[in-house]
Order: structure tokens, then sequence, then C-alpha cells
RNA sequence: UGGGCUAUCGCCAAGGGGUAAGGCACAGGACUUUGACUCCUGCAUUCGUUGGUUCAAAUCCAACUAGCCCAGCCA
């Protein structure tokens, strides 16, 4: 067996590097989300790498919710995303941390940077510091409160957190450069006053340190050894190398930033996901088009596709945008030999035997997958009247078109061999039924060589058939203008979504949401495990397959 | 002369002085009870640009260019 050599990823280089140099002597990451929302495909790619990093390096993965901000998070977020996080299949173990477990540590934290002198109460209003910061391009200027004496800054600290100061009133912040050329050195605020209800915590603070406080300090305590993030946290880095030496951590942990997974044409903005579902364009925020892991899981698509997505994609610093097609390629690579393959007519129309005794039918037994003889075989009922795809047959063939057509003969998928005789239109022009004529002796499992057709069709049987719902799904956006028009709107494809009232083999009855199946050349179909219906479920396109036969252009 | 980061095929992405991996996409062909799958074949004389160092540069140096991020009491 020949080993496959995949090149290591930049992280994992540093990794090695700093294992080697004895830095750390054991892997420690983490997944740090705020639950403000859903997780989407991008967090995957984050999740799945923490996750991976740390099994292979027999190192641990952290769960923590980094709820720092209770005026934005909320516990059914923290539901939503576990529920996700386990889905993709990230282990945690039993390491579930809350960011809010450690506020009574973390104001420990910012009481020693005090001692230290390292911090200072502020008065100045949240405008008058903005004011003191500068620009970009022009240095800030201290705070008149920066040199508060070590004990008034100690007694308004916890003035703050006994509840004594108005929100907003006073800050504390850290004590570093107001002229720092990076603007998140310059005195940032690392805790702030708000009254307010902490969905982990209740009422018992009053103040929450910021982000850039309390992430370092939350890595630390856990013993975090690689902190993972993305890219807009770079230059967030000196800080919060800034703190954890400032606090006096033995081995800190060490910051690593990566380049966002974004889609092409794909909207993972919240305020455009907002909008869209408040306006009712999609059907919430797992409405199968979008790319919210649970969208994706409703829509069908596996942790197993989305983890080779992310594994295709890789890792590395530079900003991009990886193309759709490599995450169809990964639910089709994923789902090709594990799902049957049953017979589903989108656009039906009749076919009529001419030569099959009427009133007779028979039960063939079909496989479930030809490529994979594990999935087995079901019976299939077989008979005069059938429904073909409307594409399947063409009055007037073109060139290399291999189905049906007057004189020509075709398989019928696991069945016979059948030639079309004739066909009937209606008042407008549009076929209604084609007759053919079966060979008894075509019949599929019997041996039969004498002679080779072009194309196979697949077929359900008219008398069993049952009729569902099938939606077709396209990408929201429109692929050819863009993701955004001139004016920043988004530029919404009209036909993403396409019901069809298909003919399905009977036993896709039975289906259960997130069942899944390929529609023989169809595509692959997910039971909606939102919108299941009794009798004859709702089915989602996951993807097409892919087609290399296309009609010359009229 | 604010700072930080990035730049290798249409899209991801290896490669870190010895003469451009791989995948997606695409295009041909073979095979085929899905025009799918599978299997072959093709697809960057060139690595943002311009100079320099070197026997040798995508790799080192310099200058430039373009893109992304930063002025929340958000994360």
């Amino acid at each position: 067996m020949e080993q496959e050599i995949v090149s290591k990823n930049f992280i994992e280089q540093m990794i090695d590097k700093d294992l080697e140099d004895g830095v750390y002597d054991a892997v420690c990451t983490r997944f740090p989300p705020e639950p403000n929302g859903y997780l989407h495909i991008g967090h995957a790619k984050s999740i799945l790498l923490n996750y991976g990093i740390a099994k292979k390096y027999h190192g641990k993965f952290n769960m923590r919710f980094d709820d720092t901000n209770p005026t934005k998070e909320k516990t059914e977020f923290v539901e939503s995303i576990k529920e996700d996080i386990q889905w993709l299949g990230a282990d945690w173990e039993d390491r579930l941390y809350f960011a809010s477990d450690y506020f009574e540590k973390m104001y420990e934290a910012a009481v020693t940077l005090i001692k230290k002198g390292k911090a200072y109460v502020c008065d100045l209003t949240a405008e008058e510091i903005r004011e003191y910061r500068g620009t970009l391009t022009q240095p800030g200027k201290e705070s008149p409160y920066r040199n508060r004496s070590v004990e008034e800054n100690l007694q308004l600290f916890e003035e703050m957190r006994k509840g004594k100061v108005a929100d907003g009133a006073r800050v504390l912040r850290a004590k570093i450069d107001m002229a720092s050329s990076n603007m998140n050195m310059r005195d940032p605020v690392i805790y702030r006053v708000a009254h307010m209800h902490h969905h982990n915590t209740g009422d018992t603070w009053c103040i929450y340190p910021m982000y850039d406080f309390a992430h370092p300090l939350e890595d630390a305590f856990e013993g975090v050894t690689h902190s993972i993030c993305t890219l807009e946290f770079e230059d967030h880095r000196p800080l919060y190398d800034w703190v954890v030496r400032e606090v006096g951590f033995e081995q800190p942990p060490r910051q690593i930033e990566f380049a966002k997974l974004y889609l092409t044409n794909v909207v993972t903005g919240k305020r455009y996901i907002k909008k869209l579902v408040e306006e009712g364009i999609v059907d919430g925020w797992d409405d199968p088009r979008l790319v919210s892991i649970a969208a994706l899981r409703r829509r069908g698509f596996t942790p197993e596709s989305i983890q080779m997505f992310v594994d295709l994609c890789g890792v590395s610093k530079a900003q991009s945008s990886a193309d759709y097609a490599m995450l169809e390629y990964c639910v089709r690579e994923d789902l090709k030999l594990k799902k049957s393959r049953m017979m589903a007519v989108l656009d039906p129309i009749k076919l009529i035997i001419d030569n099959y005794p009427e009133g007779q039918t028979e039960e063939l037994e079909v496989a479930n997958n030809l490529e994979n003889e594990e999935l087995g075989s079901r019976k299939v009922l077989f008979g005069r009247e059938l429904y073909i795809e409307r594409e399947d047959f063409m009055e007037i063939p073109p060139k290399k078109y291999f189905r049906l057509f007057p004189g020509n003969e075709v398989r019928l998928m696991q069945a016979y061999f059948v030639k079309c005789e004739s066909f009937v239109k209606d008042d407008n022009g549009q076929v209604t039924e084609i007759h053919c004529t079966y060979d008894p002796e075509t019949k599929c499992g019997s041996g039969f060589t004498g002679r080779k057709v072009k194309g196979t069709i697949h077929w359900v049987s008219a008398q069993e058939a049952v009729q569902a719902e099938v939606r077709l799904y396209e990408n929201i956006i429109d692929e050819e203008k863009g993701v955004y028009n001139e004016d920043g709107s988004l530029n919404l494809n009209p036909n993403s979504l396409t019901v069809k009232q298909a003919y399905l083999e009977p036993d896709l009855k039975q289906a259960k949401p997130y069942d899944s199946f390929q529609f023989v050349r169809n595509g692959y179909y997910c039971v909606d495990a939102k919108d299941s219906r009794e009798g004859a479920p709702v089915f989602n396109r996951i993807v097409s397959l892919k087609s290399s036969f296309k009609l010359p252009k009229a």
C-alpha cells in the first residue's frame, strides 16, 4: 500500500516547532464561539481544524462559550451550537466551558494588573475615549485618569463591581501605550459596566470583561496551548501576549491566525441572512439554500462531506473563497457508495408498452446500488404503463442523443429494452404519451447479450408510483451577477427554489426525515426534516449529478 | 513613510536556493444497466511587478503594486 503523503499545514508546522523547542509538551485547542447566532460552514472549518489538530497530536479539544457580553447572548444559541458541533463529530468529551464561569478569576487578574500599575479606572465617556484614542495616522493622548494611584484604582474597581457605578460611567483600562501604531494597544478598555442579566451568571455581575482581556485568560486558565483564530485578530496578538505576560502565566498560550473560509457566491453575512429571513425570502436560518450547519444538515449534507470539504480547502493565511463546486463534489463523493439509488421521475410523461399484456404486472428484483452490494436489493413493480422523465424522450433528437426517440431502443433501468414505436401529442403540440414495444428476452439479469443499447433511462410504475413534493434548490444568489448589486443589496436568484410533483417508487413513501437517496440521474435527495409529511415525504435536492450531455442550442 | 497581514493555473493549495505536488473546475478519450461512477490523457517554460545577489531564485535582498484587516465600553 502506498502511503499518501499529506503535507502539514502551517499551523501544524508551528506546533511541531513548539513541541520540538519544548515550549509545550502537549497540545490543547479550543473552539470558542459567542452564543449570539447559528454556526455556518465557516465555523465548521474552525471547529474541524481545532478538533483535528487536537486529535492528531493526541491532545485535548475544549468547547468554550465566549459569553462575556450579555447584551448579545442567548441560551437558545448555546443549545444549537452544541448540537451542530456534535453533529460535525467534534468531541469535547467532558470539557464544556463557559467564559462566564471564570468571571471571578478574571476579576482577580484585573486586580493583579491594577496592583502592578498596569490598569486604571477611567472616567472618560465612550465618546471621549474615542477622541483620546487618536486616529490611524495620529497618536492618541493619555487619559487624565491614567495616573490614579493603585489604591484609588482598587477602590474604584471594587465599586464598579459592587454596582455603585452606572453603565458607561467608568471602565477599567489597560495601561499600555497611547502612541502605539497598533490601535489595540492604546490603553484598551478591559472591563465595562453593564447592569444586565446574563444567561449563565444571572445578576451576580454588573461588570463584564472585554474580549481582548477575557480571551487570553480563558485560554490560559484552561491550559490551551494553541489558540487558533481568524486573521482579523492578528492586530490583537500583541495585546493577547501582553495580557498573559502581565498576569503572569508560566506557559502562556500562543495565538495563531488563519484565513476564514468563504464560499464563492454564497451569503454568509449575518445581516444579509437576517434580511432574507425577515423578508420571508428564505424559510428561516436553516433554509436549505443557506450554508448554516443546520441548513446543510437539513439539505442532506453529511458530516463526512463537510470534513472532506474542509480538508480539501486547506489552511493558509491567504484570503480566499472556495468554489461551491468543491462542496458539491464532497457530498457526491461521500454519498455515492452509501446511498440507495432509487427511481423517481420528476417531470413525468407516460410510457405505454403496447405488447405487454394488459392487466399483467411483475415484480422485479433490483439492486439498491449496483456499485455496492451491501446495500441489498428491493422489489419494484413493472407493468404496461410507466412514467419516464420528459427529457428522456425527443421527437426529433439532436446528434448523439442516446435516449428515446421514434424507432430507437433504450434500456429501462434494471428491467427491459423498449423501442419507441409512436407517440401522442395534445392540441398544444405537447407530447402526452409514448408507445413502445418491449423485448422479453432482454430482461435484466437474464444474461442477454444479443444487442446493446446506448441509453438507459429510469422509470416508475404508473400503477404503484406515489406522488410527492420535491424541491430543487439552487444557489440563493444569482451567480452570473455576483453576490451584491451596486447599491449593496443582494443579487437574488429568482429560480433558487423550484417545486415539482414527482412520481416516486412506493418504497420512498416510508422515508424518514434526514433519509437520503440518489434519485437516478436526477441527483441526491434528502427528506426534509422540518417539513416532512405523512404518506409522502417532501424531498430536498442535496446536489445534482454531473451531466456531460448538453442539448445543442437551437 | 500610520500599523498589521497576504499575493503560486478559473478556484483552493504544496513547495522556504537545484530547475513548479495535489484536489476542484474544465477539455478530450476508454468503459458503462445512471451521458453518473471508474479509468486514462491534457491543463502555470512560470510563481503580483521591476531590479539585484547567485553557476542556479517561486524560494534570498531591495523597491514598487494590488487586496484584506484595525480608530466598539462587540467578539
